[in-house]
DNA sequence: CAGATTTAGTTGCGTTGTCAACTACTTGCG
DNA sequence: CGCAAGTAGTTGACAACGCAACTAAATCTG
């Protein structure tokens, strides 16, 4: 998991590696990023949904006017596809989640989002909205946001062409 | 592991939403994030380190002048104390890292890293610098690279204080 | 100094995820 | 058409992690 140890953006670095801005940027990222998940996380376990896979699959799935399928998933939920079989395993035995017949592709399954999980995605909304204000938008102002977005939309797609880009993703 | 799914960004919504720069940062945040460890952990792999795990333990290792010991590296790799417990010893089976006797504190152990355990983190260096540089820095300016910096520990450290903190970690 | 509390680290157990192999179906090509 | 190649999804074997319980040692308190 770790990728850069905290003391990369202690004191003494900043004044020898003449790219410390770069290092201290990636470095803060990646603690904003998994302080907000994790505090997601838990905050969605004491409501009630014990999985974090749990909400991205079914976000997906209501936000979808068609029925989904598995591997228009993939692309969104960061699992491989044995890993969403399994998360889906246990959605659907949790009941949020029906597997039904797909007849235009007799190999693919439709995922059907059923009232009870339309209902207990509806439960956790409340707290992902209180979750990304209190940990995001209340603490970054309108343009900074603006900046970061600009700036990471271009390095995640300078990313997908510089280097090879294998599982490419089509937006919707 | 899914947070905000893809959608969360698509045009209808940006329209909709008054936030959507914050949620259009944050998602793509998410995202480079995702693509520059996963592209450093397969590279590690081919260069012969199978696991990102390693590569931070070795790294803190090397980079405190004293002995380290185990609670002192869990603020740095982002596991819980049993994966820890387990990190190392995989690490030391494989030879990089010696467990040995901590003088001062008959509880706890010492971690040492090994000569073989120095030259593969040396080795692994090149690869780290190559994907951070080619993954971030070259596509990211001076300038965005200080905004992102500064916002982003702006919002670490207004997660610390806000959202409660159960485990600080003071560095070095 | 004795007993209670805290801390460091390990271990058992259950969960979740990956990889590779497999089945079943579809698509492409002669 | 008929076979080769690709795709969707599942499964088995296994690795890695978290939680909670545990041991042993340190520290705190009266």
């Amino acid at each position: 998991m770790c990728f850069m140890a905290q003391a990369a953006v202690k004191e003494t670095e900043r004044a020898l590696t003449p790219d410390s801005a770069h290092e201290a940027a990636f470095q803060a990222m990646r603690s904003t990023y998994l302080l907000i998940s994790e505090r997601f996380e838990k905050e969605l376990a004491e409501a009630g949904l014990p999985d974090l896979g749990f909400y991205g699959v079914l976000l997906a799935l209501s936000e979808s006017e068609k029925p989904s399928r598995p591997k228009d998933l993939l692309c969104k939920v960061n699992v491989t596809k044995s890993g969403l079989t399994r998360l889906v395993d246990r959605i659907e035995k949790a009941g949020l989640v029906e597997r039904t017949y797909c007849p235009s592709d007799r190999r693919g399954t439709f995922l059907v989002i059923t009232d009870e999980g339309r209902e207990t995605l509806a439960g956790m909304q409340p707290v992902r909205e209180r979750v990304f204000r209190e940990g995001f938008i209340d603490l970054v102002d309108e343009e900074d946001a603006e900046t970061i977005a600009r700036v990471m939309n271009e390095v995640s797609t300078g990313i997908y062409e510089s280097l090879n880009v294998d599982g490419a993703c089509e937006t919707e």
